[in-house]
DNA sequence: CCTCTTAAACTTTTT
DNA sequence: GTTTAAGAGG
């Protein structure tokens, strides 16, 4: 063993250094919360690249963008110079099959440039579908019907297979959705019509793709002599396949994860795929992590108390050698408000007499619709907070209709993107012509641009006038097309906004909420300059739109950088904040029919998940924890009174200490504020009221001029003059990764690089023709 | 074909 | 209370 192995291997404790070094077959590592799961999967990667496993040779899956960049990071770190993490396969488990999928798109038989379309557009053609088998919709939710068509992809099952079993269909009949089969038939015919996949497609596509050309199979199980995979309990039965696939030829598979944080079986997640490793992979070894790093004793016991009310787990012992901590607080509100008010209040009074940062509070719900009322309170404290979650930017209305143009320009076949922008902004091109084309391109079965290419073949019956505007809008796209052919996405990004006609639209409402969606569009624009800057620092050429879409197309909210390391008070929902740990955790509504949710009711195996979620929520705290539930809630605004969660009495008394509240008492209404016997610490600015009706809280950007002019070639003077004086050990500010130091400088002229470990953004390779930054010594 | 008004549905959790 | 769908009128 080397030096640097040593070393290494000697900052883990005996069970984490054992299942570090185990590399010469399948390995399970059921780690429990806060034992250091990150820290064995970055350890485990570093230890096999010291052994001499090539960075391209292993495989590493998470489920969150923000584990596997968190990972990337902590690998460069742990690596130092070794600029080796940007080439490992790394990435989601949709992010990496998107990835192969592009690459194999030959025997997919989809065409490289395929769109993703996200849960939005899946609903729309559902029910699109519905609407066109002239079937009921209360009978056929679209929801539920995707839902159905979900479970079974993540099944594995093709609509071809579902429609060839009759269990199917008796199943269906009996829940009085017998079309269940058809409608999966008829979307997932439309889906390849368009050219696009949903988010299941990337598993089922990537699964099949290997069943059905074993040598594309080959290949990829040769290549990954090392499999390694995060939160391995929230795999579905897809995943699990997928990695025994690619898993076949070397074996070597090291799967991490905690039964008792299973929270994702709602979404086709099974258990029992991290229950039954063991039998599937013969001779793998079992590694437990039952050291709790991050809580104190009487969190973790709290925690162990209440899991223990669960049935049916890989036996454990979870322990804390932290102090043993104060008790968990329970305090019951009058009101929803009223509960907002006591978060608020105990955070101003932790700030202030304990010090802790407001990155260092998390407020923690069941559901999306909690967060208005704590927005608002913390809002009239003047605290600074962030909430994750509930709508992301790229979902927002305006954001989408740009994208869609997007998307339609790199695939004209997209049906979800073109009906949104056939007549956005308003071109005379009404529903009724659209439900012409639709018509017309599902007679004769090709996709809906096929139609308005050719519409006098495929008997599109419409006026001369409606014809003009039709071949118009054909002619803009095409003009689009060929701007993406030789422009870099950037340049294509601001003419379309331009050219369709979207900035006039979005200009011309001087209302605050067109001065919101201006903003956003900015923001959009920005983010696409931000995109392609980067990729050309990091020597990509031709950054296109294809590129810019399968980046966006896969990022959830919870993934934006922006603000991550402010002072903020977090605001979450309990699945977001998974993986993830605070000083201060307050779980808030905790009622009967709330949490655990009403609908978790009819079955033990869903109320315990809920129970595994609150779990997860407990365990999020490191050193304060605080359960508050009302007595009082508006829902659906009606006042609606709940009782405490059961969840509260599954948590051994011993270490739990209750509280009412001081106002609940007194009489007291919804409405007045509470007065505070001391002053807040300083004030944050309060964040501007939303205009628009979304939970993300963007950062505000300074006044910059409408769109950034695009610069072809950046700085370049800048970096010329400064390229001399750049040398290894060289310290730099760069304009949106912040301080580092150079590594590595390579290459001459124009292509010289340089290699810098960023404080915060991790090591990237730069290009200095594009590279903005300033040396600092 | 567009836009304004009114009615109904909505809330689990997410890649 | 909020957001989306449908229907009437321009």
């Amino acid at each position: 063993m080397t030096e640097q192995q040593e070393q290494m291997l000697a900052q883990l404790n005996p069970s984490q250094r054992e299942a570090v070094e185990y590399c010469d077959g399948p390995a399970l590592v059921i780690a429990g919360a806060g034992s250091g799961k990150t820290r064995v999967l970055t350890y485990k990667i570093a230890y096999l690249l010291s052994l001499g496993y090539q960075p391209w040779s292993i495989l590493a899956l998470t489920f969150t963008n923000k584990a596997a960049d968190e990972m990337k990071l902590r690998i460069a770190r742990l690596l130092g110079d070794r600029d080796v993490a940007s080439r490992l396969w790394m990435g989601t488990f949709h992010s990496v099959f998107l990835r192969i999928l592009r690459y194999e798109h030959e025997n997919t038989g989809f065409a490289s440039n395929f769109t993703v379309y996200d849960a939005a557009d899946s609903k729309s053609l559902v029910k699109a579908i519905i609407k066109k088998l002239q079937l009921d919709d209360k009978q056929y939710k679209p929801g539920v019907v995707q839902t159905h068509i979900s479970n079974a992809k993540n099944q594995l099952v093709t609509a071809e297979e579902y429609v060839g079993n009759p269990e199917n269909l008796m199943a269906d009949q009996r829940s009085k959705m017998p079309a269940i089969g058809q409608i999966y038939k008829r979307y997932s015919d439309r889906l390849r019509q368009a050219n696009a996949m949903d988010f299941d497609d990337l598993l089922l596509h990537t699964y099949l793709l290997f069943k059905e050309h074993p040598e594309v199979l080959q290949k990829y199980a040769e290549k990954f002599h090392y499999i390694l995979v995060d939160e391995y309990q929230d795999t579905n039965f897809a995943q699990h396949q997928i990695v025994q696939q690619l898993g076949s030829v070397h074996q070597r598979v090291c799967v991490v994860g905690d039964d008792a944080q299973s929270i994702y079986a709602f979404r086709g997640a099974n258990i029992d795929n991290i229950l039954s490793f063991n039998r599937i992979y013969a001779d793998s070894r079992l590694f437990k992590l039952e050291q709790n790093y991050r809580s104190t004793k009487n969190i973790v016991n709290a925690a162990n108390s209440l899991i223990h009310k669960n049935q049916g787990q890989i036996p454990k012992n979870v322990f804390s050698e932290k102090e043993q901590g104060e008790r968990i607080a329970v305090t019951e509100a009058y009101s929803d408000i009223e509960e907002a008010q006591i978060v608020t209040r105990k955070i101003i009074e932790l700030n202030h007499h304990e010090d802790i940062p407001f990155s260092g509070f998390a407020i923690l719900y069941r559901t999306h619709a909690q967060s208005r009322v704590f927005e608002e309170a913390l809002r009239k404290q003047g605290l600074p907070y962030r909430i994750y979650g509930g709508l992301s930017f790229y979902q927002r209305k305006e954001v989408k209709d740009v994208i869609a143009y997007f998307r339609l320009t790199v695939n004209p076949d997209d049906e979800e993107a073109f009906k949104r922008i056939l007549n956005y902004p308003a071109r005379g091109i009404g529903q009724t012509t659209l439900q012409k084309i639709v018509d017309a391109a599902t007679a004769f079965n090709v996709s809906l641009w096929s139609v308005v290419c050719q519409p006098l073949s495929y008997q599109l019956n419409v006026s001369k006038a409606t014809l003009t505007k039709i071949e118009n809008f054909r002619l803009m796209m095409d003009r689009f097309r060929q701007m993406a052919l030789v422009n870099s996405a950037d340049v294509v990004g601001q003419n379309i906004m331009k050219e369709s006609g979207v900035v006039q639209d979005i200009y011309s409402d001087m209302t605050p909420e067109g001065k919101a969606r201006q903003e956003n569009l900015e923001e959009l624009m920005n983010g696409l300059s931000e995109f392609v800057d980067s990729r050309r620092e990091e020597g990509e050429t031709n950054v296109g739109l294809t590129d810019y879409l399968s980046e966006i197309s896969l990022l959830t909210d919870l993934d934006s950088k922006e603000g991550a390391n402010e002072e903020r008070v977090t605001l979450m929902t309990i699945h977001s904040a998974k993986g993830l740990e605070f000083d201060t955790v307050f779980v808030v509504g905790l009622e009967e029919n709330l949490f655990p949710s009403q609908l978790a009711n009819s079955s033990m195996r869903e109320m315990e998940e809920e129970r595994r979620l609150f779990y997860v929520a407990v365990t999020r705290a490191e050193r304060h924890c605080f359960l508050t539930y009302a007595k009082s809630r508006l829902r659906y605004g009606k006042m609606e009174f709940g009782n405490p969660s059961r969840f509260i009495t599954d948590i051994d008394p011993q270490f739990l200490n209750f509280h009412a509240s001081v106002r609940s008492t007194k009489k007291s209404s919804r409405y007045d504020d509470v007065e505070l016997p001391w002053a807040p610490r300083p004030r944050f600015n309060a964040q501007p009221r939303r205009s628009e009706p979304t939970t993300v809280q963007m950062p505000p950007r300074p006044a910059e001029p409408r769109f950034k002019p695009v610069r072809p070639s950046a700085s370049a003077a800048a970096a010329a003059s400064s390229q001399g004086r750049l040398q290894v050990g060289v310290r730099i500010e760069h304009q949106r990764f912040g301080f580092g130091e150079v590594l590595k400088v390579e290459g001459t002229g124009d292509n010289t690089k340089a290699t810098v470990a960023f404080q915060n953004a991790g090591t990237k390779q730069l290009l200095l023709k594009f590279a903005r930054f300033t040396i600092i010594g």
